[in-house]
DNA sequence: GTCTATAATGAGATAGAC
DNA sequence: GTCTATCTCATTATAGAC
């Protein structure tokens, strides 16, 4: 049973993706709600609140995975696998709260902004340490870390944008599709370099 | 020599940006142009004719641009690589109109919205052909069509973000190690299956 | 073409009855 | 907890002097 708290934040959550947070308004966010906007001041302190409340738990999500995955003992490709794999359960989950992770974070209050921003490049730092061991330890090729970081991030970041148009495409074979994509792109051994071409 | 309107449409571009549609104010403008608000009316019409001005004129470069590769005579593949080509191009002249087509196109008026999405519709229906084409032809890998696609266009999309933090990125480089992650990821020959390992 | 003054609108938020 | 009425403020846009 979700609080009417949680209630309003998955219905802004929607909103804000379709409409942009300025773009939307309390009375719309009140109508989905079934109430006058402002009854829902019974349940949050303020917009910005809202906007908050679905941005930094997830920022923290992806920190708590990160720190997971990062200090355990698999290899550098299989922290890539996991990593993956974690972007598109939660797109699959909350396609919506990650869309504003892209794309409306800028509206956060100064002192959240900060947190969030500070979250997403620790995130990045310890992404790119990852792609740097697992190009050391040779499993994936040795291209520039920066373009490797860029083709994986903005493709799992833009997950939800897939998951959204193609509700019933299979998780697991999506997951299985896009490690496919992505990895066989930077695996030594998938471009005839690899050991088992002797 | 640009006119004051292009001026005002380049200013407003890296605000709207920065800001969002609905976060930047005439104002904003108005202060990087070193005039009062209500002067801008004496270049512009209205807010909402600052994007259009933006994302439509380059809706329509990439329809005719996509329309020159499609029809031409080269092999789907080389199309695909044209393709990147023109998007990196692109997104070094014009970072920040790039970056409005994809985050606030929504605030576009309904006619010019309508007219958005289906330059936009079009353009991918036609990405999708030549995807298609390249799978029959043999050269890149038979993997699902619409991972290929997300794939690549949200790579595409995102260049902006690329060419904005990494400023000094050499372009041909750029270009080159793009096609590399993107193109050798689905390429069969680069797989181990292709035609010289017989 | 630029300015000051000023509409006109719409949004977030509060007060207080029920 | 929900409502109606209202406040306050920011923003787009116009009017009219210079």
């Amino acid at each position: 049973m979700k609080s009417k708290q949680e209630e309003i934040i998955d219905i802004a959550a929607g909103l804000f993706h379709e409409y942009g947070f300025k773009g939307t308004t309390l009375q719309m966010i009140a109508q989905k709600m079934n109430m006058e906007a402002p009854s829902l001041y019974n349940h949050i302190n303020s917009k910005d609140q809202i906007l908050s409340e679905i941005l930094l738990p997830v920022a923290k999500a992806f920190m708590t995975k990160m720190d997971q995955i990062s200090s355990s003992q698999v290899s550098a490709l299989d922290k890539l696998e996991r990593l993956i794999s974690f972007h598109v359960s939660l797109s699959r989950e909350k396609p919506h709260h990650m869309a504003l992770m892209i794309h409306d974070w800028h509206y956060l209050k100064e002192k959240e902004k900060e947190a969030f921003i500070a979250h997403r490049n620790t995130y990045e730092d310890k992404f790119v340490a990852i792609i740097q061991r697992s190009v050391e330890n040779g499993q994936i090729r040795d291209l520039d870390v920066c373009i490797i970081l860029f083709n994986l991030l903005t493709t799992l970041r833009s997950m939800y944008a897939f998951v959204l148009r193609y509700k019933d495409y299979n998780t697991i074979d999506l997951e299985e599709n896009i490690k496919n994509v992505l990895l066989n792109g930077i695996k030594k051994d998938s471009h005839g370099l690899g050991t088992s071409m002797g």
